[in-house]
RNA sequence: GCCCGGGUGGUGUAGUGGCCUAUCAUACGACCCUGUCACGGUCGUGACGCGGGUUCAAAUCCCGCCUCGGGCGCCA
């Protein structure tokens, strides 16, 4: 039986540790076990980091750290060999030690159980001077976590996050992959972006102008019109785009969808399925996670439909909220200050449709009837923006024509435009932004949270 | 890109012109302690982002630079 541990360590991890359990482990330690798995009555060896060093005296216990959680290793200076106690009580915090022993069921140890030390081996030491403290005594900004994230990594909450992070991709390529799409990944080199150059990063290739591709936009459309019809992807995007807010990131995931014979309803129906498959696979896989982060209480799954407001009824609902000194007219975008009004008014993530063309791409396609009226869709959630799709122009007349009007030279998207006049079906699609799904979902202030080495207007390195 | 607010020991902070030889916690070092679990106790080490200016006197006020965070715009 699996001994019970305590809040303060690290609860049962028993889908991870099926997992891993029986893999050939590298460096000669074959016979590595686990804290989580170190049962009252084994002998074993255990590997990992010493967390804290607690010296009562006579007794001491040293608590070593790896990735399933934790365990109470016993010193008792007058019964145990000099050498091995002084090397256990000397060697530095977040060192890498290995150590043998005998486990004992212990009522008295945090998780039921301790090591008394046969063997103790100072795999690497650790600089006594931490520059962040990974026992969580004293907290660091996120700017030292981040120069330090090797450290910061080793706080269960942070790990937590990219565990979470994890299920989130796995969960969502399985559910694209059961509605029958096709993984692809599309250049991040590009010759020309999307909607223009203001964007881009430049880069030279090869001695010519090149770009780090901003959105898989146009491959992936490219594909819808391939016998793969339906594709996802999910990769870097690279904005150039001199913002400073706590959900923006110059290098982001786009997780990237589209479907031949789909129109925006359809786009919809698969993103709706996609968010909430995230969702329930955190709730169903990573319940010691969201423990961790102390959201497991509160973490609810999406009810029910995702309400889909026309954007004429989205103006409308915050202006009734009175939360904006100026009342928002056809045509404006949607302030900041808006969405959030809208998000609390309608409580949960819900869809805004039917935008004016003007303030959606030229590659969205109109409504049939009403040309100033796009089949644009977002996806929002109470907090911000998470995912823009839509319909997508495939008369290769119209989207010419459009490049046009962007002020675009259509003879340099030749590449793109010109798979327009062999066959493209009516498709449709999205991009979700991957950063963003995992820090609404987790609650976390900071999208730089969610990456593990954010790349931002002032940050390059690490 | 525009606007606002910060940078004090390793880490996180207190400190709005003299009481600063700079507070507290934690870390680090030494010593005491036989069941801790943020162990406890005693002693100790260690800091005002950089440059210039104002003043009898600057961590504190002013200017420039560097750097971090937030708001807006724009977006995922």
């Amino acid at each position: 039986m699996r001994h019970v541990r305590t809040k303060s360590f690290r609860q049962n991890r028993t889908r991870k540790i099926v997992l891993k359990f029986g893999l050939t482990q590298s460096g000669g330690m074959q016979n590595r076990t686990y804290t989580a798995d170190a049962e009252p009555g084994d002998h074993v060896t255990v590997a990992g980091w010493v967390h804290e060093v607690r010296d009562l005296g006579g007794i001491a216990f040293l608590i070593l750290r790896d990735t399933s959680g934790k365990i109470q290793i016993k010193f008792e200076k007058d019964e145990m060999d000099e050498e091995l106690v002084d090397t256990g009580l000397g060697v530095a915090r977040e060192s890498v030690i290995t150590v043998t022993g005998a486990v004992d069921e212990e009522p008295r140890a945090p998780t039921g159980v301790e090591i008394t030390p046969e063997e103790l081996e100072v795999v690497a030491p650790a600089d006594p001077q931490l520059p962040l403290d990974p026992s969580e005594k004293v907290d660091a900004e996120l700017s030292t976590r981040l120069d330090n994230r090797t450290l910061d990594l080793r706080k269960d909450e942070v790990q937590a996050i990219f565990e979470i992070r994890a299920e989130i991709l796995r969960a969502t390529r399985d559910h694209f992959r059961k509605v029958g799409c096709t993984e692809i990944t599309t250049p991040k080199i590009v010759a020309t972006g999307t909607e223009g150059g203001t964007e881009l990063f430049p880069i030279t290739y090869f001695g010519e102008e090149a770009f780090m591709n901003q959105s898989p936009q146009l491959f992936k459309q490219l594909m819808a019109g391939s016998n793969l019809e339906e594709v996802f992807e999910i990769g870097p995007i690279f904005r150039a785009e001199e913002h400073n807010t706590p959900r923006h990131l110059n290098e982001a995931t786009s997780i990237d969808y589209e479907g031949a014979f789909c129109d925006h309803h359809d786009a919809m129906d698969v993103v709706e399925g996609v968010v909430k498959a995230a969702y329930e696979a955190v709730a169903e896989n990573c319940a010691d996670q969201l423990e961790t982060l102390d959201i497991a209480d509160e973490f609810d799954l999406p009810e029910g439909d995702f309400p889909r407001l026309s954007y004429e009824e989205a103006i409308e609902r915050i202006n009734a909220t009175g939360e904006l000194d100026e009342q928002l007219v056809w045509g404006d975008d949607l302030p900041t200050e808006g969405e959030k009004a809208l998000g609390a008014d309608v409580g949960g993530h819900y869809f805004i449709t039917d935008w004016p063309s003007e303030i959606k791409p030229f590659y969205i396609m109109d409504h049939e009837d009403d040309e100033q009226l796009s089949t644009g869709f977002d996806l929002m959630h109470p907090e911000m923006e998470l995912v823009s799709g839509g319909q997508r122009e495939h008369r290769y007349d119209e989207l010419v024509a459009g490049f046009e009007q962007q002020g675009l030279d259509p003879d340099q998207f030749e590449y793109y435009t010109k798979m327009f006049k062999y066959g493209m079906p009516p498709h449709a699609g999205f991009g979700l932004g991957g950063e963003r799904l995992v820090m609404t979902m987790l609650e976390l202030d900071n999208i730089r949270e969610a990456v593990l080495f954010p790349r931002d207007r002032q940050r390059l390195s690490p």
